[in-house]
Order: C-alpha cells, then structure tokens, then sequence
DNA sequence: CGCCTCATTGAAGAGTATCAAAAACTGTGG
DNA sequence: CCACAGTTTTTGATACTCTTCAATGAGGCG
C-alpha cells in the first residue's frame, strides 16, 4: 500500500467532512456514517494528487491545503485550470463515467485529502439527493468562472488581466487588515502567469507598474497587499 | 402574449422532445407527458433569445436552428462563449437559484426552441433522475470544452488555435465529402474572432495562409473544406 | 553566511492590433 | 441573368505590446 495512507489524525473529534460544502445539509450522524467511507491522504508541496490522462475512480477533496489543477502543452508550457483549496474537490467528472483526467493536480503546501470512492459517493447521492444538487451547484459555479476567465483572456488587456486575478484570489485568500487586503498568494509570478496565459517577465513588471501608481504593495513574493480595491475593479471594467 | 409563441407545428408527429438527448432515457409515451409541459417559440437571425443580466425561470432547448451565447465588454469587444444547436440546451444554472445570466444569446439563423418552466423541469428531473444525470454529463463536457478553450487561448499560438476552432467545428458541423471534410460555418469571421479572442483581420490573414498551405480551402465565406485535416490535428499539439 | 530559487529589469525581436483602403461576397430588384 | 448596394472579407502599412534572451537582484532555507 501506498505509504501515504493515513487514518484520520486531523479530525478525529472534528469531522472533516463536516466542513465541506458538498455535506452541509446532513447531521452528526449521517457525517458519521459518510466518514466510514473516506480515506485520507497526505501530500507534500510539490506532489502530485493526480497525473494528467490518468483514470481513477474516487472523488477527492480537498480537507487542508492547495492544489493546482494544470494541463502541459507539448512545447513545456503550463496551463493552470483551478486551484483548489479546502472544501473544494475534484474528479466529479468520473462520477458519470470513467474517463481519463484531462489535467493534473499538483499541491502547492501540505495538504490533507479526503479521498472517497466513486461507488460509495453514488450511493450517498441516491440516499442524500442534496448533495448531488451541491456538486451540479459546484458545476456551474466552476463554469461561470471559467466564462469568465475565458471573456478575460480574449477580451481584456494584460494590465486587467492580473487585477482580475488578484481580485479573484482577495475574494479567496484574502483578509482585510487597516491597510487594505492582504493576499497569501498561492501561486508564484510563474504560477500566476501560466493561470492567466502570459509570461512570468510579464507578471512581473505590470506588477512592479501596478505598485509604482500605488494600487498594490508587494510584501516579499508570497503576499499582496491590495491599497486600492476600487480603482483595481474599475480598471477591469 | 408575445406573438413567436406558437403552438407545436413542426413536431406532432415527430416528439421533437425525444430528439434531445435530454430525454433519451424516456419512452414514448413519457416523452408525450414531457411534451405537454413545452412551449414552443421561433426566432429569425438576429433576434436576442435571452439578454446579460436578465433572471429567467426556465430552461431552453435548442430545436432547430443556431444560437450564439456572448458577453460585451464594456469597450464594444464581444466573448463568444457557446454555439448551441439542435439538441443544446441553455439556462440550466437557474434551475438551482435563481441567476441573472452572464451572457446574451442571439439566433445565428432561424431557431426553434422547446422552453419548459424550471418548476416543471424539477418534477421531470424527480420523476426521472436520468434526466439530472444527463445534465451534469452535458455540463461536465461544457467544462471539458470551457478547460480546452482557456489552454487554446493561454497556450497556444494564433494559428493553433484557429485550427482549433476548424476542427471543433469540423466535428460539429463538418460533413464528409471526396476531397475532405466540408464544414458550414456558424459564425463569420468576426464572430471566429470573437470566439478566440482575436480580431477579424488576424483570423482573416492566418486562414488565407493556412489556405496557400494546402491545408483548407475557403468555399465562399460560409464554408471551408478542410484538405488535410491530420496536419491541422498536428499543428495544435 | 552561502547557496539556490525566484523575481526583477533591460534590450532586441516577433507578432498582433489598429487604421485605412480595396476586393469579394450576398442578396435584392429589375 | 445581370447590375447594384450593402455587408463582409481581404490586404497593406504602421504602431504597439508582449515575448524572448540575458543579466542582475532579492528572498528563503539549510
């Protein structure tokens, strides 16, 4: 067996599956039950969770941590798709049918999985219908942000481009503070670039521009801090 | 009551429903119950089937006929998101909330369509989960798609992804012929521009090249023949 | 403190957008 | 069937922006 298999350490008294969106609609017991079926799994940084083309046949969830979902072209570029942090999942799409991952999902940091098998989350979805009404809601969520990813791409300048993913991960990793909003950055200024289709020279010097006209204050290469959130959205418009 | 309401002509005899995969798991006689819960309207080329921003209650399946799902940036560009036509269907993110829409349709030529209300869907999708399951596969491929279009659009060079969208379309549209594959294209060349996040020119110069390779050939504007469809399949990898 | 990785900055080059004009196509009416 | 008008497409020249390649600088970890 793989040597990464756990036993749940982490939530043993704090029912990890409880804190995921796709299960907020059942009690304390019906989490029970869903935990008999789960099995952890650690990664460390740098890790792969999933290897692009592969088939599985389980749904995994993500407890602590990040992950990057991202596809190679054959000339050594990185397209990143999603990152997914804790609560969100991924391999839904072998839920209706066994198919070939079409991206591979690497971690960011230490990260903690909840791994549950195809059948199993079937047969919770039959018993529990709402959790299957969770995951289409997570769907389409997934498409609008794609939707707008792809008006990104094709429609805005470079210089919107990155507000709108700044703004996008202040809207996920972002904490206020007196100053303005401190973002934990997920991805470096290659990660960001391979997320928004430029080069990381790019990145960096529209971020360095972005900073000289006091919109963002870098703070080392990990954190943001957005001064002026305002004019960042007015900018994208 | 809006004048392209119509009753059912085209399809009494034909149960247009049963042409939708939607509702390929039914029988015929349940298709008959399905059918009475559709209204059916028209549109000519041109005409807006659903506006940005406007919050609907019902779904809407493609008859007959192409539609074009779009976004207008606030400096006049248009994102192409979805071409959908006989058998598509649209809408489906308000059948778990209500959503304002983020994109605008407009027929592409003269369209049927099969509109039923959210509240009876919901019943149809209890009475037959097969009908919830086809909808999560249509928006896992509308994912797929979405995935595929943002690594054409991070990735790929301008020629790449314009052999892209022929074969998309080759697929979707392209018929078999001796001298190869003839495809009747949706959208003008300002609309394939629009789809890929290029300009018209651009689209314009790069398929007359394409055209001196020997690789398509441009049949007047709405069609093109495509010559060497394994060297377009090669030039995208 | 030193090493390694990551980020920044610079200069040159490639490629697309833009603006402008000509050509081709589409559909209409005679 | 042809001519015409409106629309769409193609082609050309220029400007601008990003990429690329190269070198310097900063940050993080042992």
């Amino acid at each position: 067996m793989d040597s990464s298999l756990y036993t749940c350490n982490s939530c043993q008294h704090k029912l990890c599956a409880g804190r995921v969106s796709l299960f907020t609609s059942l009690d304390t017991e019906q989490l029970m039950q869903v935990m008999k079926l789960i099995v952890h799994k650690e990664y460390k940084k740098g890790e792969l969770l999933l290897y692009e083309g592969e088939v599985r046949n389980d749904l995994v969830i993500v407890n602590k941590g990040q992950v990057k979902a991202f596809r190679n072209t054959a000339d050594g570029k990185e397209q990143i798709l999603y990152i997914f942090s804790e609560g969100d999942f991924f391999g839904e799409k072998n839920l209706l049918r066994d198919q070939a991952s079409n991206y591979a999902v690497e971690a960011l940091e230490e990260t903690h999985v909840c791994i549950i098998r195809k059948d199993d989350f079937q047969n919770l979805v039959k018993q529990y219908p709402d959790i299957g009404l969770k995951v289409m809601e997570v769907l389409c969520q997934r498409l609008d942000r794609l939707e707008n990813t792809i008006e990104n791409m094709g429609t805005r300048t470079v210089s919107a481009r990155i507000s709108s993913v700044l703004l996008e991960f202040a809207e996920k990793f972002g904490k206020e503070s007196p100053q303005g909003i401190i973002i934990d950055l997920p991805l470096s200024r290659e990660g960001i670039a391979n997320y928004i289709g430029l080069t990381r020279e790019t990145v960096s010097r529209k971020m360095s521009s972005m900073q000289d006209e006091g919109l963002i204050e870098m703070i080392g290469n990990k954190k943001i801090l957005l001064l002026n959130k305002a004019a960042l959205e007015k900018s994208i418009e």
